[in-house]
DNA sequence: TTAATCATGTAACACGTTACATGATTGC
DNA sequence: GCAATCATGTAACGTGTTACATGATTAA
């Protein structure tokens, strides 16, 4: 249900369409949760069927008519439960699902030439994601003065901590793996 | 397509049941993808469907009856053909997708003893996870000798290595975030 | 003139999760 | 006597992905 909560949780600074939701997402969530426009509608949809938010349409002339959703106290109450019991998240928090590292282990299978293209594309990937993590870090810094408390702020640049860690002990891996394989076959 | 072409993987080193394959799965590919028994099952049918393996059932009176898989030749090209085009894969590589990332980004919502609790809870899991990995070293160490290659062995240490670096770095931020919580609210 | 932005979705499919069912044998 | 292991699945549901459709406005 990360998905839904993240949306209340936006929806807690304020009021947004489907749109300007889709775009905060993908600014600000993205480097940690990955979701396509056309999903977030049908969760919107769905979140709606539960009380959680309401919409109203607006309409316009001038610009496609929108509809604008607004979290309900059954959807704070929903979000604030949720938070803290994390049960089913924690036990694979640790557990990364990666196809690439499939690839990777039956690696075997390739010649070296293919497996050290996979690993260069890998690290090619990794430099470029640095600047997903940049553009959040630019989000938050333009959100950020906007909530009241720097609590928040305190915790968006802790998942922050956390995506450079990771991307930095990537980038490392790739590093070393390439170097093996190179020296493997010259 | 990862998880069937990660069966694909293991029955090239020998024909196995559903059974078997699961168990092999869950000791060896889990700390990078997780399946459910059920699952593997169902993706068996499919690939029995696509001519990518074929079924033999076999029948015991002891113990109930069984069906053991084998790949296929269309199945060995199939795996041949995935392994170096990696395209969709690498792009989310470095894409974390982690609920309980969710909850800290919005652990401004939470008081302080929630959100340490939350921590706490997450490096308490990296410790435990720890054990995942050290399993999948032994079951490594296990059938590596029975792989003619010792090539296929260095890409499995090379996904440990990745196991182990991606852990280090969740124990070092955990660590970290826990402490800088403490030292807010004494 | 072409592409991007604004703004909304639907439909079909693929993949992952949960709950349940069966029934013998082996080890504590 | 009870739990675990062996060995197989089915059904329903939830979530994620892909492809497509509409149609105006604004910037390169």
């Amino acid at each position: 249900m990360s998905l839904k909560h993240g949306l209340l949780g936006l929806l807690q600074y304020g009021s947004m369409t489907g749109y300007e939701l889709d775009k905060a997402f993908k600014s600000s969530l993205s480097f940690f949760w990955q979701a396509k426009t056309s999903q977030i509608y049908r969760e919107l949809d769905a979140m709606e069927g539960k009380g959680w938010l309401i919409s109203q349409r607006i309409f316009q002339q001038e610009k496609p008519n929108k509809r604008v959703y607004t979290i309900t106290d059954v959807g704070k109450r929903e979000l604030r439960n949720w938070l803290p019991s994390p049960e089913g998240d924690i036990a694979d928090a640790m557990g990364v699902r990666s196809g690439f590292l499939m690839r990777v282990f039956f690696g075997g299978e390739m010649s070296n030439q293919e497996a050290l293209a996979l690993l260069r594309a890998y690290r090619k990937k990794c430099l470029e994601s640095r600047d997903a993590l940049l553009a959040a870090h630019d989000a938050m810094a333009e959100y950020g003065p906007m909530v009241k408390d720097d609590r928040t702020a305190k915790f968006w640049n802790m998942t922050l901590a956390y995506g450079e860690a990771f991307h930095r002990a990537g980038l490392e891996w790739a590093e070393q793996s390439i170097a093996f394989l190179e020296e493997e076959q010259p």
